[in-house]
DNA sequence: GCTTGCTGTCTTGTATGCAAGAGAGCCACA
DNA sequence: TGTGGCTCTCTTGCATACAAGACAGCAAGC
């Protein structure tokens, strides 16, 4: 943990650091992400701090308010609604294109699922949530295609989000008895079915959303008033807008 | 046309300049992307080009190479195969995932086909390139899913380049009947087999590509070596490397 | 008490300046 | 003639300075 080594790797692992802090829900939708903070965390000077918050941008991680700040993106209903869809087009399309289980592969989801049960037993919530996103994200890098892998990341981090802002109860079982079957229909080398269970399941987790509770208490009068439904300067109406009080610089 | 607005919208249309240039075949794989010129075409300062690079570097359109310059990539011969395996794997997807063809759609797309009609009649192979990548695109969108749309338009753009590269002729007519069958099938409702077509006609395309034909010709030296197949830094031993003789500022 | 306007503070937006490095071209030398 | 090294130019990398705008908090007026 060298200073300089540290501060070397610092460039690029701005935006893995923060990615990897949604993947496992330490980090939550609308958090405040400001250049001066994360330049003062990260030993770094306003500059590399954009460039990571634009890069994240484009991935749809986070969003730039004007002059306010950068902000992890709050999905809205109907931004959730279409990260669903867009998942079971690309982890449907991308297990009926898979041919074989390799042993390796086979044993990776195997351990991974053990992880599951721990982590259930346990009661890591954190844990859990990023072992539950990160099943699919393994399935796509077994089938060795980067591209869609790195697809599916970006996805299941938003997904995260989503769940954090929508789900009230979190059905751990049963999300990990839908990982079971899909494991095991890919076992049996029945990759259509498993393709079928990918999206049955997906439909359950987003089943599973209360996509009207957090629908903000302004609906009435914007719709009254015939807004669009919810843009994304008007995100961040959050109970903390505050920043913590630490002062600096 | 005014200074003003045109200045302000250039902000954001750096990155649409480029990628509508590719997507038309109009900036070849390889080209040199340097800020300065580009600060200088757009009338905005290198910051916003660089930010501008940032997220096409995100989004896989170009690279840099450290103190020599921007490049539109020149994606590998493997890079190539991944690109259509994740075409395949979407676009499958998708289709499979829809279940109405809407009126509005139907039209849209039969006006599409007549357009390819016209620009083969007219020989127009840029816009005959543009319209190709572009039927799938559409499709995408007119399935309303916009973060689908979004990936795929980043994957043709490459698929654009792979093409400039590999594909020594361009069967336009082939591309343009496989387009024809799956909207036919799309017609009929029959959203699997236009998935079955859609796969068949990337493959179709893909094996139109000659893989080996710009190996790099050190390639027998690299492989004796053993150095790994083909790294980013390797790239842009192109014929050009020589910037175009406009001296800028 | 409630609203409305003002002002100070804190944020990002943008340009610019300097440093570090890569590479082309030249020159000396064998 | 060919080869090695040097230098000089041009490029991006990165930090910093300043400008512009948003918002909270306060004060004045109704």
């Amino acid at each position: 943990m060298q200073e300089s080594h540290t501060s070397e790797t610092a460039q690029k692992s701005i935006e893995a650091t923060i990615v990897s802090g949604i993947l496992s829900a330490k980090i939550r939708p609308g958090t405040r992400l400001g250049e001066n903070q994360l330049a003062a965390l990260f030993g770094v000077s306003r500059t590399r701090v954009r460039e990571a918050m634009m890069r994240l941008e484009t991935r749809g991680i986070v969003h730039v308010s004007p002059r306010r700040g950068w902000f992890v993106v709050e999905p809205s209903a109907e931004d959730a609604i279409a990260v669903y869809e867009a998942r079971r087009v690309v982890e449907a399309g991308l297990l009926r294109s898979m041919a074989v289980l390799t042993e390796e592969g086979c044993k990776a989801l195997a351990t991974h699922l053990n992880e599951e049960r721990n982590a259930m037993a346990a009661g890591d919530r954190q844990r859990l949530t990023y072992l539950m996103g990160d099943f699919h994200i393994r399935i796509a890098e077994l089938s060795g295609n980067t591209i869609i892998a790195d697809i599916l990341r970006d996805l299941t981090a938003r997904t995260i989000l989503i769940s954090m802002l929508y789900q009230s109860e979190f059905h751990a079982a049963q999300s990990h008895e839908g990982h079971c079957r899909i494991f095991q229909a890919m076992q049996t080398g029945d990759f259509v079915r498993a393709a079928q269970l990918s999206v049955e399941h997906l439909d359950e987790v987003e089943m599973g959303l209360d996509l009207t509770a957090r629908s903000d208490p302004l609906s009435d009068l914007r719709s009254s008033l015939s807004l669009p439904p919810r843009t994304a300067s008007s995100i961040s109406q959050q109970p903390h807008p505050k920043i913590t009080p630490s002062k600096e610089q």
